[in-house]
DNA sequence: CGATTTCTGATTTACGTACCTCAGAAGTCG
DNA sequence: CGACTTCTGAGGTACGTAAATCAGAAATCG
């Protein structure tokens, strides 16, 4: 049988309220008296029963997300997993509450960042906006007591506990090598597509791949970066373009979104052979595009495995408890036609 | 403020006992009083507080994980992990015992089985070996109430609650096409190997790396699979011979372990370019090979993710919850040296 | 040394649900 | 209609921990 507080009290020879003292660090317990009940503790292998502190504590956890108020496939799935994980989270006496910002705008994101700190909740989980006001306010909270966790897009510098999130230099590099690799000795140049580089993690992704180009695949020339807003028509037109301008184009690694555009692009293209082409994130679009072969891989991160993540660490933080380190490390999946889920 | 049973009765205007019968499916409830609890239960969304039921009932959940005592560094971390898991548990109500048999002994496993079903715990978790014999005692737990989980290896045609593990087929698959589109156009037969073709995970892998390889890239030549028992100087030896036997050979595919007696065989081979190698597996020196670019690639299951899913969904069997789904598919990782976590 | 403050221990209540007992109400049957 | 069964309500205890209250012990101070 497991060992409660009162086998504790009685092996340490104390009340029950002094092994409750002990436990919980609160004052008002000698040091010799301290040491039995954690001789005890140590002794019969005492593990705090959660469930019962929580029911006893009446405590519920409150976190809150911000998420940015954007229509692409990502988001809403996002948006959809914060929902899921709200559902399942009345079981657990576990509050979600959201609030939708729009997009790439770093004035609503400060405003609701306070707006959160006002309602003094366990912990705050948001996209960030890499901007010295968004770390700021992130770091008022952390200040309060509030725990913080980027969630898809990280904020240098700040004190957030944890970042929910793939490392974007590391998948860029990886399409990088898969793009360079499955080109072999084929010519023809390659084109790089980002959403915008003012988002970090689009950034970081050019980065990665272009290191890899230039250290592992020097010979192959790389055209100038184009952003296409993660809209799928000016994606759309951006890739007619360098189709028209270079018949040869032998590959695109798209690190934004907006690839409905991409693809629509590649399927009107002529006879030849197509680009070998590595996008971001898998959708309906990208998956029926990967199943059909018009693209050859989906580097993706999974929006339910971020969400849960993100609870899992907030939690942990609120109850001073540890997390498995591997389990919130979120994986750049890699998808080929062969291993679409 | 969530709703407790106590609301529930005053809104229905029954009694405590009324609402526990309805609950908790007991007799003695006309269908009108029934329909009355129904209706307030939905009217003031009430969830039932699984810690404090859990803690009303005293209920601790048993599990049993059947493990073979194989030594390869797979097997030693997916013990580790079961350790570590069981320790976390305890916090949670939970009891892991772990049972281990010697590795591909059917009479051995199915001997644990009956075991296990004796000590009648809430579930059984097992890598199993698909025989018939194993088959019948899983399906025997299942019969007895008893919740039954195959981990890495499944059991075809039982009646197992769920597998966790990895798609061995597509893992296989992926291999063939991330082999054949590396190798591009470099002339040269490919090398598959596999730890043994009785057990499952292996024949399967190879079936799918053989239909790609046909179907995708029919020009290569494939030289018939060699078996390495997993064991390291074995594997080492066929690779050797493989290498003098053909200088020319342009990839190797190992589905099985043993990996470190490949590597060695690779880094003892003299000048040209080395084959194109893709494993199974991240261990230490599979890691370390990736890193110092010996091999290309590693497909990998992450043995923490395949036990902490099957304690959920036994845990979930166990009160009979639903489960995340997306979340219990184990995915294929797919490592790069640029992805190395 | 007595008065005060600081520690320490014992006891009790509460959390939300499960489950038990018992009494009495409502319904069923002959 | 009475005897019977089936429902229902009231009330209690239990689970393991948290936290409050109060009383008594020890330490500190003037």
């Amino acid at each position: 049988m497991k060992p409660t507080v009162h086998d504790i009290a009685a092996h340490a020879g104390v009340s029950l309220a002094t092994v409750d003292r002990v436990l919980n660090g609160r004052a008002g317990v000698r040091p010799v008296t301290r040491q039995k009940v954690e001789a005890a503790i140590e002794a019969l292998g005492f593990v705090r029963d959660v469930a019962a502190a929580n029911l006893a504590k009446g405590r519920v956890y409150s976190f809150v997300f911000i998420l940015p108020a954007n229509d692409n496939s990502f988001m809403q799935n996002l948006r959809a997993e914060v929902r899921a994980a709200a559902e399942r989270g009345l079981r657990e006496r576990m509050s979600l509450a959201t609030q939708d910002v729009p997009a790439f705008d770093v004035g609503a994101l400060v405003a609701a960042l306070e707006r959160a700190e006002r309602e003094r909740p366990d912990g705050v989980a948001f996209v960030a906006i890499d901007a010295p006001e968004v770390r700021a306010a992130a770091d008022r909270l952390m200040e309060q007591g509030i725990a913080v966790v980027t969630l898809v897009s990280d904020l240098s510098g700040s004190r957030r506990v944890h970042f929910a999130g793939i490392d974007n230099i590391a998948a860029g590099r990886t399409a990088g090598t898969l793009l360079g690799r499955f080109l072999g000795s084929r010519p023809g140049p390659v084109l790089p597509l980002a959403g915008s580089l003012m988002v970090r993690d689009h950034r970081e992704r050019l980065e990665g791949f272009g290191a890899v180009m230039a250290q592992q695949f020097a010979a192959r020339r790389i055209l100038p970066v184009r952003e296409g807003r993660d809209d799928p028509a000016e994606t759309g037109r951006l890739v007619e373009e360098a189709l028209r301008a270079h018949p040869d184009l032998a590959g695109i690694y798209s690190a934004g979104a907006g690839n409905r555009g991409l693809i629509r692009a590649l399927e009107a293209q002529g006879a030849g052979p197509r680009p070998v082409v590595i996008v971001h994130e898998l959708t309906g679009a990208t998956r029926e595009a990967l199943s059909r072969e018009r693209i050859d891989c989906v580097l993706n991160q999974d929006a339910g495995h971020e969400v849960r993540s993100a609870i899992r660490v907030l939690k942990a933080e609120a109850d001073g408890s540890a997390v498995v380190a591997a389990q919130e490390r979120i994986r750049i999946d890699i998808f080929l036609k062969d291993n679409l889920p």
